[in-house]
DNA sequence: CCTACCGATCGGTAGG
DNA sequence: CCTACCGATCGGTAGG
């Protein structure tokens, strides 16, 4: 058995995994990413990581369980990430740009968490739902009141910011549904066009064909 | 339990169907859109309907056939209210703009197809999985390509053809899951808005404060 | 349109 | 970490 190595890869958000532990999380993120929690079967899950069923529940409390654990440190992590890339800057248009950047950068580097927590919500429990529905809430309220504040200056011009907010976050949270790491763009190419197509779509008129930071 | 007026308001496009048959298609679509295809069961359907699920086989040859048609007809029926709407104009922003006032009215006045549309193409067996993806990509090339003839007229100004594209459409893809009718705006009207983000979202330098048509 | 029924498979447990 | 096993439920059929 090697020592370490292992530890210094794990996500640092999540509880501290062992390394089975982490192998059947991560397993558990490609095959439901692929084919959905409720089409893939905790026999599927096992075979991934070279188990049978049984022994996956050493390493978790249940199917259900680990899904919750996935959309609530994904969620959660997400909003540090936006709070992180955004505190300090008061211009609506930097904070827009620099909220979508972090969006759509953690979009693209965590694909199958953003993309099961785009689509799982339906799967969770009722009462976890709720709050996992009332996180995503507080976190589209920054987007609308960047958009609000925006518009009040006279630098944003839409006329429904409610929709803009929507649209905005539509446009962002596509991404995790197509983006390609093998593809011709990296990352932050993407985080970063996406900031500049943020502002545009928020009809912001000064220059977004260079950074305007 | 509602009594007639059925007929005078199933959908054209779909194989007419009796009374029944369109009463568990109606019902599925309520139930999968909201608790997903595979978190339905056949039961719930049976109930929904008032009927005994073996009953329901009268109507539909399998839970899985009932899917395949509703994403077809779906997929189909928005080409077509695309092309209708935009065959005719050659300039991309107004291309641009009444194709997204097409997709978007799609979307938000047929909802639950829509939404089961967005989410369950991993729920079809991989054959019609496959020409589905296919449909849909040859929906995104017409938005691709208006873009991109935008781009080389010097009226739309992104930087990415490709991500502009991927933008848009995720923008307008996720009307179908917050709108509501009941709420402040009608199915025009939220169209009428995302026409103008389109453009704003490309970079479009025209008026968007009132109609450019 | 129903009752009766079925093989397959689900998530999960007992016990070592 | 495994073998053996389980109750529940799945989509669907037989037969009238």
């Amino acid at each position: 058995m090697e020592l370490g190595g292992n530890l210094a890869d794990a996500p640092q958000d999540a509880p501290r995994l062992s390394r089975r532990a982490a192998q059947v999380r991560d397993a558990a993120l490609t095959l439901w990413a692929r084919n959905s929690y409720r089409g893939t079967t905790m026999k599927d899950l096992a075979e991934a990581v070279g188990l049978r069923v049984p022994s996956l529940y050493n390493h978790i409390g249940s199917k259900e369980e680990l899904l919750e654990e996935i959309m609530f440190s994904t969620m959660n992590e997400l909003l540090e990430k936006y709070d992180a890339a955004t505190t300090g800057t008061s211009d609506p248009a930097v904070r827009l740009r620099l909220g979508t950047e972090a969006h759509v950068l953690f979009q693209s580097a965590h694909q199958r968490e953003a993309f099961i927590g785009n689509r799982e919500i339906v799967s969770l429990p009722p009462a976890s739902r709720q709050r996992l529905v009332q996180l995503r809430d507080d976190y589209e309220d920054r987007f609308r009141q960047t958009i609000e504040d925006g518009a009040a200056r006279g630098i944003f011009h839409v006329r429904s910011q409610q929709l803009a907010t929507y649209a905005v976050l539509g446009m962002c949270n596509s991404v995790a549904a197509w983006f390609d790491p093998g593809g011709p763009l990296s990352v932050e190419e993407v985080a970063r066009e996406y900031g500049l197509l943020s502002l545009q779509l928020a009809g912001y008129r000064g220059e977004t064909q260079s950074r305007p930071r």
